[in-house]
DNA sequence: CTTACCATTGCAAAGGTTTGCGAAACTGTT
DNA sequence: AACAGTTTCGCAAACCTTTGCAATGGTAAG
């Protein structure tokens, strides 16, 4: 099947390719009849503008792109989701772009990126990504950067965040509230910046109590979860009360507290940050403050919009944490 | 920050576009000289071609597309992940669009894929989808056409399939060599394709034995799977075994169990065809014959490529199907 | 000194679209 | 019949890259 383009159909119907365009885009200078027939031969003929030749002539682009360490997992995955409606309903192309979490696969995305003059980019930062600069460059290039979950530090970026600080500390205070005295609780990755804000706060808030007892540990996916959570509750006194700062965590000490045979919330209490969606497959349904993907992707986009109709300063964003009662607690 | 082109460089070094083009293209005809000037300044400047003008010029794009219902959800998304990971280590572009299940969004995601010029398409159909047109378009201006999951009829299509007959075939043999006598099997929508297959295929085996029944059910959610499952083990006799077609249909049975607190497998035995997450996640873990997103998604790029490399028949392929031992049944 | 040849480099066209500006045809007015 | 004013349309340039072919300069051979 040959390629439909304006020109072919100027030939067809003895018009130029400046009449061609101009009618299809409705534009007064072009009389009712000649629309009509362009319209009628483009539609028959199921002619779709090349958007290359559009976007070169333009120099510029309705494509945003999106870099993640992994598309599979709910948090991202949902996040996603979110995004790709947006730019579906607002006509833009999106581009995703996976950097399993290597650093020198985020810094060749953002090569793709920029040869595709993307308008537009959505960034979770890999685990250890350090050097910023590749990233600069798209700010130099005046094209609006959001950073979403691992974001860099410093006020230069702009970034939306669950409110991380509120969500541990509400948690903390739930934990307190209910008299909870000798708490494990679970962190992700040391060095992540969204693990250390809600480890200062959570701290912070438990701090206050003098009469418990708090076991901080660091697992950076489901199975370390699992052996430490096994590690706690082998012994005959253990924690009444587990905080899983993720869904990957909660997931694994469930399933250790499960082989275990310990029962929710007679035995032990649960509480955790999460997406919404695991904690309801457990019996009783897990307490959870939620940390929504999909709210965070809404707002990643409302963000990136506003970004690109005016020169805005960066800032950071929150989604607000609700806390949605199970039975874990 | 203004925009580097091959122009501008050429303006600097006081040489002519197609020498600069060549030069960094490593073209035998420019002298070692020349390519090294033009490789430092197109370094130092972070020159980045124009995709756009290389594929307006080459009149086609290393830009293959993806239409799936939605991202989230363990198998899509990890179906996803593997084809851009194939997509990023073989230089394409990966474009990825939801339906929502929506023909009609369908139909305007197939407009934005001929928009893009998309050299290739990968679709798992919505589940409502019932005129092929727009896809037959595809097919007629040669762009690779695969489709995985939710498949059309007919042969006239490529398609990528968990080999659904077998491992329904094995789940039905697993739960007879196991003499389980009263049955639950759980399938999803009954007018898709896969369900039709994986339907079929158990009743086939199960029919063989005389003396098991076997009750039937159709669910299309988490929601209804759940329900079914306490309608089904409210009553004082219930069934010693359940069959889970997919993973959400899994999680549902799974809550309702735990809700009535029935132990597997002591009082009932579970098995399921899944993606392998979510079985290692219970206690004991679920036995399951796996139908991977991943390994699906790999097979669906190559077989991309095959179709891109030389004309081919549509073939229909499948992944084999393992059974994963847990201790559910 | 001419001729031939090689190594380098430049010219120009093409790919599809948009758009400022000029050209043509037509309308109606004096 | 001449003119101005509209309506409708076409020309050509620009966006950036690639590539066949021509052109330039130089070197060596005759």
């Amino acid at each position: 099947m040959e390629n439909i383009t304006l020109k072919r159909i100027s030939e067809v119907l003895n018009l130029s390719i400046s009449t061609v365009s101009r009618a299809l885009k409705n534009h007064p200078d072009i009389s009712v009849a000649t629309k009509k027939r362009v319209n009628e031969l483009a539609q028959s003929l199921d002619y779709e503008p090349n958007i290359n030749a559009i976007n070169l002539r333009a120099k510029k682009n309705r494509v945003l792109a999106l870099i993640v360490p992994t598309i599979a997992g709910f948090f991202y995955s949902s996040f996603i989701s979110a995004v790709e409606e947006e730019c579906r309903a607002n006509d833009y192309t999106l581009i995703i772009l996976q950097s399993g979490n290597d650093p020198e696969t985020e810094k060749n995305n953002l090569s793709v990126c920029r040869q595709n003059r993307i308008s537009g980019l959505f960034v979770c930062l890999s685990t250890n990504t350090e050097n910023m600069a590749a990233f600069d460059k798209f700010n130099d290039a005046d094209t609006p950067l959001i950073f979403f979950d691992k974001v860099p530090e410093g006020d230069a970026y702009n970034k939306v965040c669950v409110a991380d600080e509120e969500a541990a500390r509400i948690a903390a205070a739930l934990l307190i509230e209910k008299k909870k005295v000798n708490i494990l609780a679970l962190f992700g990755n040391k060095n992540l910046s969204i693990t250390k804000i809600r480890l200062k706060s959570f701290t912070d808030t438990i701090a206050q109590q003098k009469n418990i007892i708090t076991n901080f540990e660091h697992c950076s996916n489901f199975t370390e979860a699992k052996n430490i959570t096994i590690q706690y509750f082998s012994k005959k006194t253990f924690p009444d009360a587990v905080f899983c700062m993720s869904d990957e965590i909660l997931i694994g000490v469930m399933k250790s507290l499960q082989d275990l045979k310990i029962s929710i919330p007679e035995k032990t209490a649960v509480i955790a940050l999460s997406d919404g969606f695991w904690p309801q497959l457990y019996s009783p349904e897990i307490t959870y403050i939620e940390t929504s993907g999909y709210k965070l992707g809404k707002l990643a986009f409302i963000r990136m919009m506003n970004c690109m109709e005016g020169k805005t300063k960066p800032v950071e964003m929150f989604i607000n944490s609700p806390v949605i009662k199970g039975g874990s607690l």
